[in-house]
Order: structure tokens, then C-alpha cells, then sequence
DNA sequence: ACCTGAACACCGTTCAAGT
DNA sequence: ACCTGAACACCGTTCAAGT
């Protein structure tokens, strides 16, 4: 019935994991979906619409990675992977997540698993929308980090590094040299955050 | 010796604050500059490094905001609630830092107040960068949610609000009608995320 | 109902030309 | 050194016209 949207959809999708969402063009959706660029709009009211409907797809391949016979902190943790590999895959995706309601048809599948998560972890119904929001911006907002070149190398000249800027000391950096030149192991410290969240969600459940 | 790379930086954040970033463009901002789109090239290098330099501006706003002399419980709450200000007062900010890195230049003297304000915590210096990142990743995508619609209104219907998408069930949402009814104190929430990083890091420093 | 071609009002950036 | 005007290769979207 609507397979023509799903194949403008499709288009998009293909385009935005090949070559980026400044690549996602109407004109190069329209190519790639074997029509002109104004063929598109009987069938997505804009752009936004188009994009709205991205992050949609992306929300629903979430939904099968929290199964529900497992405690909630194996659940927890098979969530916060499936949501930042998810963002590996589709870099576009962690982006856009932020200008878009987490309160719409598509998303409330994702937010549903994390508060059957919290309220079997023993969390009071009154903190769950809070912390449901908190664990899920922090998920987000790390991967976003990621794939948005946040946690990225950077430009500090070595002088920098060690603790001066512009004349100013920066006695922080300065403190922590030692720890700073290690390179980071990505994967490692989202596992730590997982596990702080972990511990914060055992504490507001303990009361 | 540079101003009229100032004039022209300047413009594009009177543009950006007032009808939103994606007014700003090379010609928009050459007009407000009194000259013409290309006269702009000698001086930024492409609209990237414009952009680089509007975040740039945006954190060094942000310094001030850590009097050395306080508790670091309450430097974390100043510059906290200093970032989350910041964003409101330029939404345009929020999204753009996600796709910067935080190791530059003019990045450098806001990390180095949470590094100071995390080791006085009594936070073992290994453990310092990653929890820096997790506090300003939280920081930034609440405001970022915030600002670019993530915690807006939403279109969820009446019938999903209560507990059921196209025909599946929502047992989270079901369990919790009571408690999504209420508008939320997004000023409150912010506060009691904060402290939830205050126990976050106190318990890194206690071990 | 669905698609097309031309057009409108834009983009960032390059390049030859001016002062 | 700094600025201009024209041009290139794009944008999203509207609109009249076709089938």
C-alpha cells in the first residue's frame, strides 16, 4: 500500500550509509529511486518528513535487543550496544536523534524497554521518566560524541598538552599528562559508563 | 591585527542567534559585514571554520563560570547550570559541539575546570578524562535534547500515551500513565541530575 | 493519481579581473 | 592585500502542464 514510500525511504537510508546525510539530497534520492525530484512529493511532504522517517527505521531496529526474559541490567547493557553500534553503523542517525521528540510513534517502542527496565530494577515509577531520560541521553550523547568526532583527536600543540595556554596554566591538563598521552580504549570506557549508570540506578532503586 | 575576522565572526553569531544557524550562510553574513560573500576568504578560511570559530567563541564564555575559590560540589553546579544557560541563550551551540572536537585551543580552558574540580573531588587521576566525559556528555545532551526538540512534546495519541502501538503493547508506559501525566520541571530535573553526578563522583573519589 | 520540466530563490566556492 | 562580478555546480520547493 505504501511501498513507494518505503522505497523513497530505502533510497535515503542507502545514500545517508554510503555517502552521509549532507548527501541526502531530494534530487539524489530521486535518482537513486529511478525519478525526478518532484516525483518525491505526493509521496514525503518535505525533507524533514523524509528525515523524520530515518531515524524512525533506525528506532525500530532497536526495539528486538532488550529480550525480555533477562535481568535488567543484562538488559541495560545489551541496549546501550545495540544503541551505540547502531550509531556506528549509521553515523547520520546520532545526529539527527537530538532535534527529534523522543515522544513519538516510533521512538516509544525504544523508551518502553527502558521503563520496564527501570521499574524491574526496583525504581520507584515516580524517578523512572527522569532516569529513563538521563541513561538515554548519556547513551546517546556518548555515541553521538563518537561518530560526531567529539572524542576525536583534536589540535593541541604538545606545549598545550602539558599545561599552557596562551599563557594561562592549565593546571589540570598539567596534573594529568601522565594519564592524557595513553591513547583510549573506546570500548572500555562505555562499559565503565554503562556500569556507573548501573550503580546509579541501583542507588535510586534503594530507597 | 585580526579584526576584521572579528567583524565578520561577530556577524555570524548575531545571525545565528537570532533567526537560527541555518541563516548562516557565507552570503547572509557578508551582507550583515557590509561586503560582499567572497571578501570573506581571506579571512575564514570556509564556512567550517566560521562554524569552528562560533563554538569557539561559545566556550570561552563558559570559563568565568568556575570561581576557584568555591567547593567543587558547587563549581560542578555553576558551570553545569552555566552550560545549560549557554545553550538556551544560543540553541545553535548545543548541536554544533557534538561535531567538534573537545580537544582544541578554545575547548581547552572549560576540560581543564572539570579536571581541577574532579581531582579536588578526590577522584584518582586515572579515572579523571573518563569521568570528565561522561559529566559533560551528560551536560551537553541534556541541553542539546533540550534545545533541539529531543524532550519536546512529542505526537504520541491519546490511546499510546496509555500503554498500546499499533496493536502491541506498551507495559512500560502502561505502569506509568499516572506519573507521564504530569508536565515535567525540566529546571528540577536538571538539579537532580546533577546530583546524581555528584554521588556518581563522590563514589570514584570514596575507594 | 502520479509524474515531468521549467523556474524561483537560494547555497559554498573558484577564478579572472580590478584597485 | 583586499575586494568584486560572473560563473559553476548545486540546493528545496512551487507550479503549470502533461498522462
Amino acid at each position: 500500500m505504501e511501498s513507494r514510500r518505503q522505497e523513497i525511504l530505502d533510497a535515503a537510508l542507502a545514500i545517508a550509509d554510503e555517502k552521509g546525510l549532507e548527501a541526502v539530497s531530494m534530487r539524489a534520492v530521486a535518482e537513486r529511486a529511478g525519478v525526478t525530484a518532484m516525483a518525491l512529493y505526493p509521496h514525503v511532504a518535505s525533507k524533514a518528513d523524509l528525515l523524520d522517517s530515518m531515524v524512525g527505521r533506525l528506532l525500530t531496529e532497536l526495539v528486538p535487543h532488550a529480550e525480555p526474559g533477562q535481568d535488567w541490567r543484562q538488559r541495560l547493557r545489551s541496549l546501550a550496544r545495540a544503541g551505540r553500534k547502531l550509531a556506528h553503523q549509521h553515523p547520520w542517525g546520532a545526529t539527527l536523534l537530538f532535534s527529534r521528540p523522543s515522544v513519538t510513534p516510533d521512538a516509544a517502542g525504544v523508551v518502553d524497554l527502558f521503563y520496564t527496565l527501570l521499574l524491574d530494577a526496583g525504581v520507584p515509577p515516580a524517578q523512572v521518566p527522569r532516569l529513563e531520560r538521563l541513561v538515554s541521553t548519556l547513551i546517546l550523547g556518548f555515541a553521538a560524541s563518537e561518530v560526531g568526532g567529539r572524542f576525536g583527536p583534536g589540535d593541541l600543540d604538545p606545549r598545550e598538552r602539558r599545561g599552557m595556554l596562551r599563557g594561562q596554566p592549565l593546571p589540570g591538563h598539567k596534573a594529568l599528562v601522565r594519564w592524557l598521552e595513553a591513547p583510549v580504549n573506546w570500548d572500555a570506557e562505555f562499559e565503565a559508563d554503562v556500569d556507573d549508570l548501573v550503580r546509579l540506578i541501583e542507588a535510586a532503586a534503594g530507597r
